[in-house]
DNA sequence: GCATTATTTTAATCTAGATTAAAATTTTTT
DNA sequence: AAAAAATTTTAATCTAGATTAAAATAATGC
């Protein structure tokens, strides 16, 4: 009965926002849900969201597939996590980069890395946000708003650069769609080889980039 | 009766390739199956794999969802013929581009170019290969192999252009990888505007390829 | 060690949406 | 205009996989 009640209180500190853990057991509660989203982010990546049901996500875990009730409320409800986790971690990315400052393309450039850096690292695997329209309305608009969200704030920082001359004059609109574009397709191609990580790292954030650097003379 | 020994004739012919319509009544078939494949497409690109039931494409084309079978065998097929489609569109792009003759670098701008004007253009739209893995075996592999072999073919061109000096070196499969995401990604944003299909046409090819060009000097 | 709470399981449901069958309509052929 | 073929519809099925209920097990606190 009060596992209900404690489910249902995890439930509301994640439905308020973000309220720190009272206690150790929502600390273990939630370490266990990141391991759902993680095995379950795996899954639609490798399998398709129509191809993973609820059991592969289970059989990950080592766990049967109504147990995954006692940490989503439904498998809608667990790809829209996916997808907050998703946005998380790239807004993260956006942050870390832009707190170190320098010039816009170092800080494009530092953000590039951290977020690739996180999809191919230990944080992965992170899902591609393919079935946002299936989500519930409420879910969808959540998640598309963190999505717009984060275009737009990629998008000042290419004004930024521009601003201070560090960028040549570009469409942002475009260009940020064009890098997006290729790092949401990242985990498409990627998958899980630490070597073809290490290149990933090293390369994509200067092909992602070496296009906008301004003409220095 | 009848209807469907000429349909298994249509299916025939896919199966065992390009045979040429005899009549015009395949050709009528082939057309509407082209309708088909196009409101599936969008509806996939917009709604999602799981969003998207078949009355949902059916409606789209004023028919009710049990007449699709008359045009695919299942649902399944629905979205491998999409994908077929996907890719046929990507390696006529390059065909072309590749005939024209011209350096590296123009070859790889002319494919960008004509890809892209394929996407948002007429022939659009074209669905985003988000469910390969659903796919069953046969399907999926042969899609696989067609996304490869296009995958290859964009490869060889980078390094004919860095052969022949018109592209900077670089590790052309990453390379492949950041141009084709951004490729790929493109249903997930662009929706039918006339004005930004335009404005894609025209930015897109130059930022995906500004970084490629070697420094002539 | 007992009581309480948290976690997982087993065993049923339940349902949307894919699929099929048969009949009706429309088109083509002769 | 009748017959044959092509296309679409209406009316049922059928099923995988999501979901729920109740019970069982494990963990925790006292």
């Amino acid at each position: 009965m009060k596992q209900i009640s404690s489910a249902k209180c995890a439930f509301g500190a994640r439905e308020n926002g973000h309220i720190m853990a009272r206690n150790s057991d929502e600390t273990r509660f939630q370490q266990q849900r990141d391991r759902v989203l993680k095995a379950a982010a795996h899954c639609f990546n490798r399998k398709g969201y129509s191809g993973t049901s609820l059991k592969d996500v289970a059989d990950m875990l080592g766990l049967t597939d109504p147990a995954l009730y006692y940490y989503v409320r439904n498998k809608e409800e667990l790809v829209y996590l996916c997808y907050v986790r998703a946005a998380d971690v790239g807004r993260e990315a956006m942050y870390r980069a832009i707190a170190e400052g320098g010039s816009g393309l170092e800080q494009v450039r530092r953000y590039l890395r951290y977020h690739i850096e996180i999809m191919v690292g230990e944080q992965g695997p992170i899902a591609i946000m393919s079935e946002i329209p299936s989500l519930k309305p409420e879910h969808r608009d959540e998640v598309l708003e963190l999505s717009r969200r984060h275009s737009l704030d990629f998008e000042k920082l290419l004004e930024r650069g521009i601003a201070d001359g560090s960028i040549q004059t570009c469409d942002v609109r475009m260009t940020g769609n064009a890098i997006m574009g290729s790092i949401n397709w990242i985990p498409k191609w990627y998958h899980g080889d630490d070597a073809i990580a290490q290149k990933t790292v090293a390369e994509f954030p200067e092909i992602l980039s070496c296009g906008l650097a301004a003409n220095t003379g």
